[in-house]
DNA sequence: ATTATATTTCGTCAATGGGCGAAAAGACGA
DNA sequence: TCGTCTTTTCGCCCATTGACGAAATATAAT
């Protein structure tokens, strides 16, 4: 019960489910993640850690850049039931929809620029 | 997305989801519900409004009783599998399993006796 | 009509949660 | 080693949420 309500508490949040959303296609560094939601660093770290928490995304440290990813295979049942069902139940969302073009953006611009950009923040 | 978010916060929290594990069997009035849960009849009306307003139970009225009920077929394939996802997950739950041996006693008692003994709470 | 019963709504309080900036921590390059 | 870069942790603020009791609402019985 303690594992599904931190699953449940990670879901309940815009922002997150989003992040989750926008791994759908490929694993993320940190710094393209924060460029896309225009949030604090601080405040995106910590729905990284929510979400890592409960099992719903894998984080690699590579050098000084930290890659989010959905989990694999390895997961619990009740962890891809959940992402299955967040990604069918939003597939047609337009916030997601959005979220995806402005990814798009970010994607082609060099990861070292989009981070430092953020430390001018 | 606002739909969803009203879905996951209302599974953000372990009484609401105990109450829909307790659904999994039969119809509950809300004094039996709050008989199980030893909260105030307040309180649990409240958890009975977010469950309502995601969707994910429906409520009848029956003279001085109000009956909450798993949604039918025809709910949302969203709420459904939500549902879905909720009953296989936490099917082996020993939270989930007390409660059922509770309910199991609150079931055999009188209706009327249960909500007259909540107004002297 | 009046009283009793079942549930919801309202007002309040303490705890939690999302937001930020500043400081700390970890990792690379000069 | 020293400075730079990326991410996390910490402390704070304000909004939200879960808890309660009291009052209000709605229905049934006398």
């Amino acid at each position: 019960m303690r594992q599904f309500i931190n699953i449940t508490k990670a879901l309940a949040d815009s922002t997150r489910v989003r992040v989750l959303l926008a791994l759908r296609k490929q694993k993320l560094c940190a710094c393209q993640i924060t460029e896309l939601f225009g949030l604090a660093q601080s405040t995106m770290s910590k729905h990284f850690y929510l979400l890592r928490q409960a099992g719903l995304v894998d984080s690699r440290k590579d050098g000084r850049w930290v890659y989010y990813a959905l989990p694999g295979k390895e997961a619990s049942p009740v962890i891809k039931e959940a992402l299955e069902w967040v990604q069918r139940s939003l597939a047609e969302d337009q916030h997601a929809a959005e979220d995806a073009r402005n990814l798009e953006k970010i994607l082609k611009l060099d990861p070292t620029d989009v981070c430092r950009k953020q430390c001018g923040r």
